[in-house]
DNA sequence: CTTGACCTTACCATGATGGGAAGGTGCAGA
DNA sequence: TCTGCACCTTCCCATCATGGTAAGGTCAAG
């Protein structure tokens, strides 16, 4: 089949599809005589495992990693699950680093009266200001 | 002070410091005979809410409106406060994605056995192979 | 033979940041 | 004065995953 029937069953663009061919990460598809690019179950197969890498956040290199793993018979299951570990635990800290933007941007908007008036704690925030109400000095 | 310090003091890089300076985010510095940077305790304050905003993960586009929104006695806390809670918005968005994928991904580990042997639920949920052990078939 | 859908390669763009090269500036010490 | 070192300048290239566009080739249906 042709790479646009290929991108439609596996919902990996035809530009990305090539891309990865480009960088190795699928090997050079067969070519007809119209040098098109022709494609089996087989790449289906693997461009199929590659989107469901991508889509549970997996980089480029590391699915490269995974497709060794897949196509090595003698690999543990250890192999695979140190790799997906690693992976969560990149996940959680991304997760955790954008919470913390989350919470510190509700406190300033809580704070924010969000009416017609210019006051407004996030752009102090934002600016630096100490705004302790400790009637200090 | 020159852009070395600048860049010190606010924990923006130099070469970010360039680079704002570059598409128009923060004003032209002013130059010594040298052509060196010059910067004072304006740029500074400008630099440190740049930083600020950055760390919560506006973009740059978004930083933009900030320091417009900053620089206009006019404007209400709505208008900001509203650019805040999209913001918020965005956030809560990749976290629920970032979140799914750590879920979907710690079911496959949980599942995977991690030892010695080959037979993997990780490499088997994205190769695409439904696992149901109805014995259907 | 034309039209339209498909394919090809090649180049450029994104966003935020860093790296490095090649060269100028300025100051302190021998 | 010369030297060394730390700093600065501009310019170009790289990242990561993806998309856009241009200029042109292929192929089947009408």
């Amino acid at each position: 089949m042709q790479i646009g029937e290929a991108a439609r069953l596996t919902g990996v663009s035809a530009k990305m599809i090539r891309h990865y061919e480009s960088i190795g990460l699928i090997p050079s598809a067969d070519r007809r005589d119209s040098n098109y690019r022709d494609y089996g179950h087989h790449d289906i197969h693997r461009l199929g495992f590659i989107r469901r890498a991508r889509d549970l956040g997996f980089s480029i290199e590391q699915i490269r990693d995974l497709l060794r793993l897949w196509g090595d018979t003698q690999r543990s299951s250890a192999d695979v699950k140190a790799l997906a570990q690693t992976h969560i635990s990149d996940l959680d800290e991304k997760i955790r680093l954008l919470g913390e933007m989350r919470t510190t941007l509700s406190h300033l908007a809580e704070a924010c009266d969000g009416d017609h008036r210019p006051d407004c704690p996030i752009i102090k925030g934002l600016a630096g200001d100490e705004q302790h109400d400790h009637g200090h000095h």
